[in-house]
Order: structure tokens, then C-alpha cells, then sequence
DNA sequence: GGCCTTTTGTCAGCGGGCTGACAGACATCA
DNA sequence: TGATGTCTGTCAGCCCGCTGACAAAAGGCC
């Protein structure tokens, strides 16, 4: 029932990326954009190394709908931007290419239509997040996505700055950040530096998450 | 740049129809469930007649992601509840079934890729209206987007109650009903009859509707 | 070390939109 | 025709979260 913030999309994807194993490797240094909404060559591509962000903008606001992590599949063909938090290499393939690439490969076909899956299912994620829950709520929940090993009191990696994160749970930076300062002074969480955070009571975050 | 809620789907969908010819016809009565988050089998399905409410549920809270009209093709495995407004026909296809008849028509093979990506379309329309704009702005957008014959004052049917519609634009039924009120005295809108209303100033509604 | 930029914390003020409550309008049916 | 249920309009009260402003802290770079 939990519905984390941008899950980091299952990659049952080795197949898939071995698609893509011949074509064009383009390198991106950190913030420069691989795509946006008025580019109309569609594409599908693998992120090799690095990491990217695929935002909506709106006149000077802006929204995270993910990060993409290292091995994920994605489209271009959505309306937003994506851009490299860091230096990464993604191999790009032409929509159309892919698809007849897909044909020959009959096992394959249904590979376009998976991306397309997750994605729908992160912003039906997004979109309960959105109507039905406070920031509390979302932060708690982000919070508790970022647990890579399970503990009982798990450290976690705060990869982003707190208005990249602001921008990912939908509020501003100063919200956030009040946020954050008011569950330390609660003892929920513990900040050992700007990256790294221990959750001191992740019973109780889920609560918060919960509703 | 406009971001319509609910955009009725395009239909070029006519080849993709006549796919569901031979298949099970299933009749709904007016607040019938077609399908539940937990219903686990798949389905893609062809709606012949009537109109269909697609939401999410939270608790106590509902969200509609789109309302779906004779014509349109869907699929059952997104994270929502699917419920007949009026009385309606649909023809179901279990999914598996679905993609073996489109493998052997190779021209449809786009077909789930096609039906997937209008949906994704609509759930980032969703996502920029509850990112980015405030209630009156989502308003002024569904009032426009009802519009179905051009004119100089176009005459609208809202079709769903003031509870349904605050449900589809993301607000409660007060902060509608007042704000439509507000409509009515600025002289933006005039209401008819419960189901008809005219909007008079089409590009103070654009004007509202664009932030 | 010192300078400059970016990031972070904090506060006051305000407003949008939710809630609960109630009355009036409308529909349906006996 | 009246009785009952549903739908709609409206208001007061409240709180979440946004904005703008400023200071402190942390990082880069020479």
C-alpha cells in the first residue's frame, strides 16, 4: 500500500540492455540536457553510468517525476526534460529502430511496452502523492525509499541538495527544510553530514507515511 | 502549451476496435466496478457504449484520473478503480490473449504501445495540474476542455455532479461549488440548467486557465 | 589562508483551500 | 400532493504550505 517517490525501477532489464549494446554511446557532462519537451525524434535509451533527472517545467517552477539510476530504460517521448545530474553515458536508439529491432526479436516486444508500464505506474505514484498526502507524508515516504540495507536505523544517501529534493516531493525548499529540522528536534532523524542521515525511528516514519 | 484535464482520447482506434469483435460483451449497470486494484488478471477493453470513471481511492478520498467514453480503448492494470457512470457495454480482452491476436496482425503490434502511451499522456497532464496550478486554473482548463462545438459563447453539458468534477479537477465540492459562483458574478460563465452552461468569455477563461 | 558562490536554516506574514454545518433547490416516487 | 433523498450554495474558522528576506554554514578556487 505504500506508494514510495520514484522507486528505483526494477531492472529485470539485462536483456534489454544487451539491445542496445552496438549503438550510439553519447557522454553527458553533469546538467547538460539529453532531451526536452519540443524535441520530436522519439527515442528509447539505457543509462549506462551516471544518473539523470526527468523534470516538468511551468514557467520558473519545476518538477521531478524521477531519477533515473544506472541501468534503467527510458523514452524521451514523454513531455519533459531530462538531464544529467552527473557526467553519464547513455546509449540512445530511434523509436522506429527499436521497434523493428523488437519485431525481429519477437521475445522482445513486449520490452517498449514494460518501460512503458513502469513509467505509468511512477506517476500513478506521483499522482496519489500529489492529491492525497501532505508533505509530511511524502518526505516521510521519500525518506524511507532511500533505505538501501535494511537496519535499525538504516544511514541513508542524500544524493540531491535540498531544493533538487524539494522539487522531487512537490514543496518548496524552505518547507523542506523546516521539515527536516523539525523531525531531528523530534529524534526521528539524525543528520551526520549534508549527505549522510541516519532514520532513528523508521516505525514511526512509516506511520507518517502512512497518511 | 494547454494541458486539458481529461482529454477525451483520440480515436483513431477504429482498426483497434474491430479487434474486440468476437469477444465477450459485458453489460454494467450505472456504479458497477469493471475493476479493482487488487483484480489481478489483466485486461485490455473495448468500451462500446456508455461512459466510464477511472479513479483512485485514498481512505476516504477519491481522485479521478479520467472519465472514458464510447470509443475508447483501456487496460485494467493501472492502480485504479473502474466504475460505469451510466449504463455501459464493454468488450474485454484478457491482456495475454490481446497481445498474441496483435502479434499476429503485425500492424497492430503498436496497438498496447499506443493505449499505453495516450494514458501516460493524461497522467502528466494530471501531474502539471496538481504540481503546478492552483484550483481556479484547473477550473477555467476542464470548463474549456468540455467544449465540443467552436463558438463565440460555446454552450457546455458537465455531465457529473459538483462532487464528481471536484473530484476529476483535484478540490472538494465547496471550493467548486463557491468558486463557480464567483464565475457567475464576474459574468464568465452563465448556467442554464444544472447540466447546461454557457461560457461568455472564452479568453478570460484561457487567460485564467494558462496560470 | 581569504574571497566568492552555493547551500542551508529560520522566521513573519499571508492566502488558498479544506472542513463542518446548515439551508435551500431539485428530483423521485407513493 | 406531500415525503424523502440527493444535490447545490454559502459561510466561518482554521491550518498547511508558499513567499520573501536575511543570516549562517559549507564548499571551491586562487
Amino acid at each position: 500500500m505504500t506508494a514510495p517517490i520514484s522507486p528505483h525501477q526494477q531492472h529485470s532489464n539485462q536483456q534489454l540492455a544487451s539491445l542496445f549494446d552496438d549503438c550510439h554511446c553519447r557522454r553527458l557532462v553533469s546538467n547538460e540536457l539529453l532531451s526536452y519537451p519540443q524535441d520530436m525524434d522519439d527515442c528509447v535509451f539505457y543509462l549506462r553510468r551516471g544518473r539523470l533527472r526527468v523534470y516538468l517545467c511551468y514557467g520558473d517552477k519545476l518538477f521531478t517525476l524521477t531519477i533515473l539510476q544506472a541501468g534503467d530504460v527510458y523514452s524521451t517521448h514523454t513531455r519533459a526534460f531530462i538531464e544529467a545530474l552527473e557526467p553519464s553515458e547513455v546509449n540512445v536508439m530511434d523509436l522506429n529502430n527499436f521497434s523493428q529491432r523488437a519485431l525481429a526479436h519477437p521475445l522482445l516486444t513486449g520490452a517498449v511496452t514494460r518501460v512503458l508500464s513502469q513509467t505509468l505506474s511512477g506517476c500513478i505514484d506521483t499522482i496519489e502523492n500529489l492529491a492525497f498526502r501532505d508533505v509530511r507524508a511524502r518526505l516521510a515516504s521519500y525518506l524511507l525509499a532511500q533505505v538501501s540495507q535494511p537496519a535499525e536505523q538504516p544511514l541513508i544517501n542524500m544524493q540531491l541538495t535540498t531544493e533538487q529534493t524539494a522539487q522531487l516531493i512537490g514543496t518548496s525548499r524552505q518547507t523542506l527544510s523546516s521539515l527536516l529540522s523539525e523531525l531531528q528536534r523530534q529524534g526521528l532523524v539524525q543528520k551526520l553530514s549534508r549527505q549522510q542521515w541516519r532514520l532513528c525511528d523508521c516505525s514511526q516514519l512509516s506511520q507518517m507515511a502512512a497518511l
